[in-house]
RNA sequence: GGAGGAUUAGCUCAGCCGGGAGAGCACUUGCCUUACAAGCAAGGGGUCGCAGGUUCGAACCCUGCAUCCUCCA
């Protein structure tokens, strides 16, 4: 082994290794009880990034502790086709050759973008084994897939006859950039500087004029008529009075409806049912005209009279003039508003009157609500998620599931070519030829809905993997989609298999920039978890991903943390590469626990137990950053900075008894250890493993470490305490006094009773190792020497004659502040237990060990207190 | 306007059942000790945003306020 961890060498061809060795694929061994998780299919729009990276390393680290804890895993892969998102990338691509998508036709172009799947789905596996993710590729789907087709078309009709699915003339988000209708949810509201354009029109046959305001006055083209409020008093008059619309001429009712609110503005409205959701409404109630004055281009249309042909932004410019040399714009007021964009095109979304596909929620959303009502729910993690959910649900619209590209599901539904008449079914009419199928296709989040179902083998109920797999255990996702697609999954999973799709949903926060910023293409502040990986391996990129916060929190990307882990991953290397090196030719057989174990024997077996309970209850509960610490300080802070040194002792000794039993210790906690880790980092810890003693094929398969009852040692971990803090009092004295290890000291140390001394004399040779004495006496009845520096620790008294080193006024002020901070710990601690309220109300346990340490703070105290009388009297 | 999150060491963050404030990085000092100098050892550094309340006891529970950030309308 070389002696610097290199991932590049570590990492490499082991992914292959697993991968041929099939222990990723589940193996529906009915012994065993299955655990599912579906990875949130990535859009095959192009790589993953950070986000992706975290969100499929929880998963992997579920799956493989599930794995070795013995289920039958199945963590199913898969891509989504990413309708809007993967078209746009053709398009543009098209573009480049100077084409366009009209250029080729519909069948054409579906070519090209199943080209540019299988190209990205490549790429995107390439990925996961860089990750090192452990997915069933037996099993891996894609949205568009066969079987997934045929259950988008099973849900589509299904919900159609029941009469959930509609389709209508609407006003729906209109996308002039990619020229498709958007769902309420695709549409971003950012805040704009925007006008407020305050005008007058004139009432038909008199003076009057009535005043209104927009922020959109191109779409005046299309005003049908005014309203107010039929309880304004001010306008009483005018009802049902005639308006001539200005530069159209249209004259245009002013109509009552209690819709409009009075305070706002002038009180008056423009109605414009084509372009306005809430105008559609009031439309609907009076009758009105729907008058559509733009293209789907976002230009306007021939009822624009003059500004035909112009853009929406270029009309508005021109219309504001002409109204304005008019007399009829009189005033431009600014005006900060909220603007919808287009989720995915960043254009500025139209209100369009347009005839849609949509669904109809309410029923679905009642009973999708119904479900959180019983121990049947969606478990979110953290559970406030489960208010976000709800509070969409309770308030939810219903759906636009139609989308204006060819890139997607296309509708099962047909036009007669004669009568007009439609057909909506499974299958094509059987006269196809007389039929035309709508042109449209449907929204993606349509198809991943039905993502932890449809790629199961549903709709055929009796289909092995959906019988056995689903419903699944976890579903891993950013907060960023619960609603685009974790409350859709919810809804409908429960419409169509009677339950709920998941059993746990873990929800996690977003990939930001060091400085906090979300990584974004416009500012370029992405990082590529390629780049980590190739700088640090994909374990130092996991941990740091999985260790870096806590559940539903965001995440900040350091280079300096990935450094930090990639430390850890080389203090994990070297620990091995030490047992390697003093383990000779021992076997796994050898591995024998029943010999004599040395106090670090047993304080290490007994912190092996608690670090297993603790990483296995953590890792069950998702808090993997609480799993990593336990991993880190149970690896740094005690096995390597600890055991390992305490074990060179028999390993460079003579005694082949204790070296056997050291090798074996070694040998078990190190393969206890790398089996917890190796969720974690899955890489070095199978390359350790293979090259520990070891047994089985893979650790991927080897079983999950318990706590073993006959490991646990109290007396052994309290005596380690003892050793532990005699060994940092004395290199604390040391440093005080500048004398290095490699320096022999004298030491004394006077312990309480004949136990301790018996104690300290099994670990004599600990204390000469790490204290590096010339002369190392233990007794109860020992003079204090004159020069020397001491300390206390409980149960004993340590004394480091070092003439000519001690300074005694600075050993006294050093004794002072000593004496200081124990006193002040007596005084703490008596304060509470004279308090009346703690002594009777605190639980017995805490009370005790109150007393305990008020017991062990005098004794320290006056021994300090002791040793200062002394020293002040030389 | 509604909902939620955050506020803890210089920085980034933990702190899961209410019982002496932790880590990593940074900083100071001393060590090339035969696994690791990307290491080891010792150390400095905090009014846990503010104000009340509950409790024997609050970083943690409750109320209000402040600042920042998300989502929804």
């Amino acid at each position: 082994m070389s002696s610097k961890y290199d991932p590049r060498e570590v990492e490499k061809d082991r992914y292959r290794f697993w991968v041929d060795g099939g222990f990723f694929e589940a193996d529906g061994d009915k012994e065993k009880e299955p655990f599912t998780i579906v990875i949130p299919p990535p859009n095959v729009t192009g790589k993953l990034h950070l986000g992706h990276a975290w969100d499929t390393t929880m998963q992997d680290t579920l799956a493989r502790m599930k794995r070795m804890q013995g289920y039958d895993v199945l963590w199913l892969p898969g891509m989504d086709h990413a309708g809007i998102a993967t078209q746009a990338k053709v398009e543009a691509k098209l573009k480049e050759q100077g084409q366009n998508r009209y250029d080729l036709g519909r069948e054409k172009f579906l070519e090209v973008a199943w080209d540019w799947k299988e190209e990205y789905a490549d790429f995107i596996r390439s990925q996961w084994e860089k990750l090192g993710l452990g997915l069933d590729y037996s099993r891996e789907r894609f949205t568009m897939d066969k079987g997934l087709s045929q259950a988008v078309r099973e849900v589509f009709v299904n919900l159609y006859e029941k009469g959930l699915i509609y389709r209508g003339e609407y006003i729906i988000n209109w996308d002039p950039a990619t020229q498709t209708a958007l769902s309420d949810i695709e549409v971003i509201y950012e805040e704009v500087d925007g006008k407020f354009y305050h005008m007058r029109y004139p009432i038909k046959d008199s003076d009057e004029t009535i005043e209104i305001a927009t922020t959109r006055p191109e779409t005046m083209l299309g005003d049908t008529a005014i309203a107010v409020h039929p309880d304004d008093e001010r306008y009483q008059h005018l009802i049902g009075k005639t308006v001539v619309l200005p530069i159209v001429g249209r004259d245009m009712e002013i109509v009552a409806d209690s819709y409009v609110d009075m305070e706002m503005g002038s009180g008056a409205v423009k109605i414009t049912p084509a372009h306005d959701p809430n105008d559609f409404e009031i439309g609907n109630r009076h009758n009105l005209e729907r008058i559509l004055v733009m293209n789907e281009d976002g230009t306007m249309n021939e009822n624009a009279l003059g500004y035909q042909g112009l853009d929406r932004f270029e009309c508005r410019k021109q219309i504001v003039q002409d109204l304005q040399e008019q007399g009829v714009l009189f005033e431009i007021e600014d005006h900060l508003h909220q603007v919808g964009h287009s989720e995915r095109s960043g254009a500025v979304v139209e209100p369009y009157l347009s005839t849609q596909w949509f669904v109809n929620m309410q029923p679905l959303a009642d009973e999708a609500i119904d479900l959180q009502q019983d121990d049947g729910k969606v478990h979110f993690v953290p559970d406030r998620f489960e208010r976000t959910y709800l509070h969409w649900m309770e308030n939810i619209r219903d759906w636009c599931i139609s989308r204006q590209l060819w890139w997607g599901h296309r509708i099962p539904a047909w036009y007669h070519k004669e009568t007009g008449e439609m057909y909506v079914g499974r299958e094509a009419p059987a006269d196809l030829e007389n039929w035309e199928q709508d042109e449209d296709v449907l929204d993606t989040w349509f198809s991943s809905a039905l993502w932890p179902f449809s790629t199961m083998g549903w709709p055929d109920e009796d289909a092995e993997d959906f019988k056995r797999y689903f419903p699944t255990d976890v579903l891993v996702t950013g907060y960023d989609i619960i609603f685009f697609w974790v409350a859709r999954m919810i809804f409908q999973s429960k419409q169509f298999t009677g339950k709920r799709p998941f059993k746990d949903v873990l929800i996690h926060g977003l990939i930001r920039d060091a400085e906090g910023r979300k990584m974004s293409k416009s500012l370029g502040n992405g990082v590529d978890p390629m780049d980590v990986i190739d700088q640090y391996g994909a374990d130092s990129l996991r941990y740091f991903l999985l260790t870096g916060t806590s559940p539903g929190q965001d995440l900040r990307f350091h280079w300096e943390k990935v450094e930090a882990t990639w430390n850890f991953a080389n203090k994990v290397w070297n620990a091995s590469r030490f047992s390697l090196m003093n383990m000779d030719d021992f076997a796994y057989e050898d591995i024998d626990l029943n010999g004599e174990k040395s106090l670090a024997d047993s304080w290490i077996l007994t912190r092996l137990n608690e670090t297993i309970e603790q990483v296995t209850r953590n890792t069950d509960k998702y808090e993997f950053g609480e799993a990593g610490r336990h991993l880190y300080n149970f690896i740094w802070d005690e096995l390597c900075d600890w055991y390992i040194e305490m074990a060179k002792l028999p390993l460079y000794g003579e005694d082949e008894e204790a070296k056997k039993t050291t090798r074996s210790v070694l040998a078990y906690v190190l393969d206890q250890t790398m089996r917890m880790l190796h969720p974690y980092m899955p890489f070095i810890t199978e390359e350790i493993w293979q090259q520990l003693p070891h047994q089985g094929e893979s650790i991927t398969t080897a079983q999950w470490p318990e706590p073993k009852a006959e490991f646990h040692n109290e007396h052994a971990a309290n005596e380690m305490k003892r050793l532990v803090s005699i060994i940092k009092s004395v290199r604390n004295i040391r440093a005080e006094v500048d004398t290095p290890i490699s320096k022999q000291i004298k030491l004394n140390i006077k312990a309480e009773t004949e136990a301790v001394v018996q104690e300290l004399e099994r670990n004599r040779s600990y204390l000469e190792r790490f204290c590096n004495p010339s002369e190392l006496i233990i007794a109860t009845d020992l003079e204090a020497p004159e020069k020397a520096m001491s300390a206390v620790v409980t149960g004993a008294e340590l004394f480091l004659p070092l003439e000519g080193l001690i300074d005694i006024d600075k050993e006294i002020s050093r004794l002072e502040k000593e004496l200081d901070k124990w006193t002040k710990e007596v005084e703490r601690v008596q304060k509470k237990l004279a308090n009346e309220g703690f002594v009777s109300k605190a639980p017995q346990k805490v009370v005790d060990e109150e007393r305990q340490k008020e017991k062990d703070y005098l004794e320290k105290q006056a021994k300090v207190k002791a040793r200062l009388e002394e020293l002040r009297s030389t």
